[in-house]
RNA sequence: GGGCGGCUAGCUCAGCCGGUAAGAGCGCUCGCCUUACAAGCGAGAGGCCAGAGGUUCGAAUCCUCUGCCGCCCACCA
C-alpha cells in the first residue's frame, strides 16, 4: 500500500496474508469462556487437488468462521484430511506400475510404506491450496483420518457396534468392482443407461413345453437356479413345480411363483440367477436356492455349468459367444435393442458384478431410527429445509451398510478369527486397542487378523467425534461438540451427513451439529459436473492466479443462492476482480487525501450524516443476512453498499468538503470504510486485512469486533434522496440536452430543495450546474422527480429531439401507472381489505405521478 | 415408479412464507481519459417473469394442470 498503484494486484497482498493465517493460525480455545462456534470442515481426499466445489465449499465455511469470530464467539474451524481408500491406494499402484511392478509385488507392509511415504510428501498439497484461498482454519488441529488419535476412534466405534451386536458379518449378495477390487456399498453403485439388447430365450420343460424368459444377461443363466413367475399368471399356472432345463447343459431347475415378478415384463418369466442379482438374491432366499456363480472376482466365467468354450471369457466376451451358442442350439427366441440400467462402480464406471463372501456390515435400521427421533423433534436445521425430508426418508430405507473393504489402504478391520474354533474375537469396549493374544471363544492363540479394511466413509462418519478427540473426553469435546453449521454440497448427504448423524446420535447421544447448509454444485456452461476426465474444469487456482483469491470467493458467495447448483462463468469472476479494484481504489483515494489533508473545520454534511445512517443500515441488513446463513444475499447487498452508495454518492459528494478542510468528512469517511471492511471480510478477507491495515494502523482485521448499527436517522435518508435527485436529474437533462459534460448549467429547482441548498458545494460538483430557487422564468427542458423537479433553460440548447422523445415516452410510462393506480385504487374490495399502509402508499405514489405528468405537459405547452 | 430443482432482459443469474412501478453483472447505445478507479464515470435501451387455469382487493411470488431441461432415490429382469 506504500507507493499505491492504480490497479489493484491480489498478487502482491494475498500471498502474504495466506501465509500469516496458515503459520499463525486462528487457535481455538476450550476454556475461554466464549460461546462457542464450530464448524467441521468436510476432509477432502489426501490425493486431491482443489477444484471448484471444495473453492465453494470453504469460501462459505471461512466467511461464515470469519463472521463470528468477529462477533465474539470462541470460532472453531476443524481441518483435516481423508485418507480415501480407493483414491489413494489407485495413485500409488500407477506410480508403482511405471516401475513395473504391482502392490502384490511389494506385499502388504512395504506397500503401506509407500502409500505413507507418498501421503507425506504429497498429502498436504489440497491444504495448501486451501490456505492460499484465505481458509482461516485452526491448523493447529489438524486431523487425518489415518492418523493415531483418528484411527483410535475407528477401532472404539467398532468395538462398540460389534459388542452392541450392530456390526455383524455374513456372507451376502455385494456389490463387487472388478477393477478397484473391491466390494462397494450400494452409495458407491452408480445407474448408468446404457444401450443393449434383451433376449428373449427358450428353456426346455418337463414334459415337452418350452418356457420364455427374458434377460440382458444371458451369460449368466448357467447360473441359474430357477425359473419364477407371478403367481396369479395364469399362463404359468400349470408349469408351475415342473422343472426346466438351462440351455446348452443338463441342469434342470425348478419352476417357482414368487410375488416379485413382474407379469407384465418381458414374457412374465423371470430366470433367478441369486449370485449375480440382487433381485435374484433376494428370491432365492426367500425359496432356499443355492447361490451357485459363474463369473468370478475378475470377471471371468468360471465353474462347473460353464460349457466349455465360454470358460475363462470376459464376462462380456462371454455375453456375445453365449448368444451365438444358444441361437445356433436354437434357445434364442428374440434379441432386441434395449436400454439397460447398468450398475457401474461410482469410482472407476466399471460395470458392477455381484458376489457373495462374508463381509461386515452394519445394521443400519435401529441406528437410523435413533436419528429420526431427533431430526423429527427438529434438532438439526437444513438450509435449504426441503433437504430435512430427503434425509428423513432415506434414513426410513436404509438397508445394511457393507463397511468391508479388499484394499490395503485403510483402518484394518480390528477382528480377529480363530484357526482351531473359527470364532471371531473383537477386543471389548474398554480395551479397545489392545489386539487379542487368543481367541474369546476357546482361548487357542492360533489367530489371525482380518484382512480387509473399513470403508473410507465408515471413519468419515465419525468426523465430529474424531476430530475432538473421541472417544477420550477430552476437553475440545466438552467444549466444542455439538458443531454448529456443517457445509457441504447436497451430493454426499447421505453418503456422510447422514452416516455422520448416526454415529453424533448412537455414541453421543446427540446430534453432531445444529444445521446442515447444503450447498450447491459447481457446474459447468452444460450444466455438467466438472471434471477432470470431461475436461471441463475450471481451475479455481487459476482464477486465484489470474483474479486473486479475494474475487474468486467473492463471486463463489455471490452465486451460492439457496442451495442452487452453480453454473459457472467468467464473468462473476470478473465481477469480483472488479469489485476488489474499486473498494481498493476508494481507500486508495481516502489514503491520498488524508495524506494531503488541511484540516480547517469540522461540520457534519448532509452527505455525512447520510452515510452514517446508511451504513447503520447496512450493518443491520448484513449482519441480519448473515446470521440467516444467507451469505450471497450478504455479498449482493455488500456490493452495493459499497460501490452503489460509497463509491459512487459518498464519496464523491465528500470531495468538495475534503477539499474545504472539513475534519469531520474526513472523520466519517475514514470510519465508514473502516465499517465497510469489517463487514466484507469475511467474504473478502485479503484485500479488506490488507486496507484495514493501512487504513487504522491496526495489524489483523480479522480479530476486530464485528460492527454495531448507529442510531436511525431516517430525516437524513430521506434528505439526501431529494439531493440524489437533482443531482441525478441535472445529469438526466445534461445528456439529454446533449450539453458537454463540463459545461456548468444554470438550474431551476423546485421541490423538496433545501437539502441542495444545505449541500451546495457538493450538488456544484456532482450536477456541474449552478442552481437558482423556483421556476424557471422562461422556457425550459423538465426533469420531473418525485421530490425534486429540475429545470433547464433552454438558452444553448441546440437540439431537442432526444429530450423530447424522452419526455414523450416518460409521459407515456407515467400515464400507464396513473390508470395503473387509479385502477387499483378503484377496484371493489382494495380500500377496505387492503392494508391501510397498502392504500395510502398506492395513494401517494398516484398524486406523485399526476404531479409530475403535471409539470412534464407543462413544461411541453411552454416548449410548444 | 416415487421425489426434488430449474424455466425472469441478448447471456449468466437474484427476487419467490403475495403489496410501496420487475433487479444485478456482462453485453448493447450515447457521452466522457471529470486529479481513487477505463477492472472506470454519467445517461440510456432492453423483460405479456415457460404455458393454461384457479385462489386473492392484489400473484414473478400461493394452488392445480401442462410443456420442456436437469438431478436424486427405487429389485422392472
Amino acid at each position: 500500500m506504500v507507493d499505491l498503484p492504480k490497479a489493484y494486484d491480489p498478487s502482491q497482498v494475498e500471498p502474504k496474508w495466506a501465509e500469516r493465517w496458515a503459520s499463525r493460525p486462528f487457535v481455538a480455545n476450550p476454556k475461554s469462556g466464549k460461546p462457542p462456534f464450530v464448524i467441521f470442515m468436510p476432509p477432502p481426499n489426501v490425493t486431491g487437488s482443489l477444484h471448484m466445489g471444495h473453492a465453494l465449499d470453504n469460501s462459505l465455511q471461512d466467511a461464515l468462521i470469519r463472521y463470528k469470530r468477529m462477533r465474539g464467539y470462541e470460532a472453531l474451524w476443524l481441518p483435516g484430511t481423508d485418507h480415501a481408500g480407493i483414491a489413494t491406494q489407485v495413485v500409488v499402484e500407477r506410480l508403482l506400475l511405471k516401475e513395473g511392478k504391482s502392490r502384490h509385488d511389494l506385499g502388504r507392509e512395504a506397500f503401506l510404506q509407500r502409500v505413507w511415504e507418498w501421503k507425506e510428501a504429497s498429502g498436504g498439497t489440497i491444504l495448501r491450496q486451501l490456505k492460499r484461498l484465505g481458509a482461516s482454519a485452526d491448523w493447529s488441529r489438524e486431523a487425518f483420518t489415518m492418523d493415531e488419535r483418528r484411527s483410535r476412534a475407528v477401532r472404539y466405534a467398532f468395538s462398540r457396534y460389534y459388542h452392541e451386536g450392530l456390526a455383524y458379518r455374513a456372507p451376502r449378495l455385494v456389490n463387487w468392482c472388478p477393477r478397484c477390487e473391491t466390494t462397494l456399498s450400494d452409495l458407491e453403485v452408480e445407474t448408468e443407461l446404457t444401450p443393449g439388447f434383451l433376449y428373449t430365450l427358450a428353456y426346455e420343460v418337463e414334459g415337452g413345453e418350452r418356457i420364455e424368459i427374458a434377460t440382458v444377461r444371458p451369460e449368466t443363466v448357467f447360473a441359474d437356479q430357477a425359473i419364477a413367475v407371478h403367481p396369479e399368471d395364469p399362463r404359468y399356472a400349470h408349469l408351475l413345480g415342473k422343472r426346466a432345463r438351462i440351455p446348452l447343459t443338463g441342469v434342470w431347475i425348478p419352476i417357482l411363483a414368487d410375488p416379485a415378478v413382474d407379469p407384465h415384463f418381458g414374457t412374465g418369466a423371470l430366470k433367478v440367477t441369486p449370485a449375480h442379482d440382487p433381485l435374484d438374491y433376494e428370491i432365492g432366499e426367500r425359496h432356499g436356492l443355492e447361490a451357485v456363480s459363474v463369473i468370478d472376482l475378475e470377471g471371468r466365467m468360471r465353474g462347473e455349468r460353464v460349457p466349455e468354450p465360454l470358460r475363462g471369457l470376459d464376462r462380456f466376451q462371454a455375453r456375445k459367444e453365449s448368444i451365438e451358442l444358444f441361437r445356433k442350439a436354437g434357445h434364442l427366441v428374440k434379441e432386441e435393442p434395449y436400454t439397460i440400467s447398468l450398475s457401474v462402480c461410482s469410482r472407476c464406471g466399471t460395470p458392477i458384478e455381484y458376489a457373495i463372501f462374508p463381509q461386515w456390515w452394519l445394521r443400519m435400521r435401529p441406528l437410523a431410527e435413533e436419528v429420526i427421533r431427533g431430526l423429527e423433534r427438529g434438532e438439526i436445521a437444513f438450509v435449504p429445509e426441503r433437504w430435512l425430508r430427503v434425509n428423513l426418508d432415506w434414513l426410513k430405507q436404509v438397508k445394511d451398510w457393507n463397511i468391508s473393504r479388499q484394499l490395503w489402504w485403510g483402518h484394518r478391520i480390528p477382528a480377529w478369527y480363530c484357526e482351531d474354533c473359527g470364532a471371531v474375537t473383537v477386543p471389548r469396549p474398554e480395551a479397545y486397542l489392545e489386539d487379542p493374544k487368543a481367541c474369546s471363544a476357546c482361548g487357542s492363540p492360533r489367530i489371525h487378523q482380518d484382512e480387509d479394511v473399513f470403508d473410507t466413509w465408515f471413519s468419515s462418519a465419525l468426523w465430529p467425534l474424531s476430530t475432538l478427540g473421541w472417544p477420550e473426553e477430552t476437553e475440545d469435546l466438552k467444549a466444542f461438540y455439538p458443531g454448529d453449521v456443517l457445509v457441504t454440497g447436497y451430493d454426499i448427504l447421505f453418503l456422510w451427513v447422514s452416516r455422520m448423524e448416526v454415529s453424533g446420535y448412537h455414541f453421543l447421544g446427540e446430534r453432531p451439529f445444529k444445521t446442515v447448509l447444503l450447498h450447491g454444485l459447481v457446474l459447468d456452461e452444460k450444466d455438467q459436473k466438472m471434471s477432470k476426465s470431461k475436461g471441463n474444469v475450471i481451475d479455481p487456482l487459476e482464477m486465484v492466479e489470474r483474479y486473486g483469491a479475494d474475487a474468486l470467493r467473492f463471486a463463489l458467495t455471490y452465486l451460492a443462492t439457496g442451495g442452487q447448483d452453480i453454473r459457472l462463468d467468467l464473468r462473476w469472476i470478473e465481477m469480483g476482480r472488479n469489485f476488489a479494484n474499486k473498494l481498493y481504489n476508494a481507500a486508495r483515494f481516502l489514503l491520498l487525501a488524508r495524506r494531503d489533508f488541511q484540516p480547517r473545520h469540522e461540520a457534519p454534511t448532509l452527505a455525512d450524516r447520510y452515510m452514517e445512517a446508511r451504513l447503520s443500515q447496512g450493518i443491520e441488513e448484513v449482519t441480519r443476512l448473515y446470521e440467516a446463513l444467507d451469505l450471497a444475499q450478504a455479498a449482493r447487498s455488500l456490493y452495493e453498499l459499497i460501490w452503489g452508495e460509497f463509491c459512487d454518492w459518498y464519496l464523491e459528494a465528500s470531495k468538495p468538503a475534503l477539499k474545504a478542510g472539513n475534519l469531520y468528512t474526513l472523520r466519517t469517511l475514514e470510519a465508514t470504510l473502516a465499517q465497510l471492511l469489517k463487514l466484507l471480510h469475511p467474504i473478502m478477507p485479503f484485500l479488506t486485512s490488507e486496507l484495514y491495515q493501512a487504513l487504522t494502523g491496526k495489524e489483523e482485521l480479522a480479530l476486530e469486533a464485528w460492527p454495531e448499527p448507529g442510531p436511525r436517522d431516517e430525516e437524513a435518508l430521506r434528505a439526501f434522496q431529494a439531493f440524489k435527485e437533482g443531482v441525478t436529474g441535472v445529469r438526466a437533462l445534461r445528456a439529454e440536452a446533449e450539453l458537454p459534460p463540463g459545461q456548468v448549467l444554470e438550474v431551476y429547482l423546485e421541490g423538496e430543495t433545501g437539502p441542495i441548498w444545505a449541500s451546495l458545494e457538493a450538488f456544484r460538483f456532482l450536477a456541474r450546474a449552478e442552481p437558482r430557487e423556483g421556476p424557471p422564468p422562461g422556457k425550459a427542458l423538465v426533469q420531473a422527480l418525485p421530490r425534486v423537479t429540475v429545470h433547464l433553460p433552454l438558452e444553448g440548447v441546440v437540439d431537442l429531439r432526444t429530450w423530447l422523445s424522452r419526455q414523450q415516452k416518460r409521459l407515456r410510462e407515467l400515464e400507464g401507472l396513473v390508470e395503473r393506480s387509479q385502477r387499483k385504487l378503484s377496484a371493489p374490495g382494495f380500500r377496505e381489505k387492503a392494508p391501510k399502509e397498502v392504500v395510502e402508499a398506492e395513494e401517494a405514489r398516484l398524486q406523485e405521478n399526476l404531479a409530475r405528468l403535471a409539470r412534464i405537459r407543462e413544461a411541453l405547452s411552454r416548449i410548444g
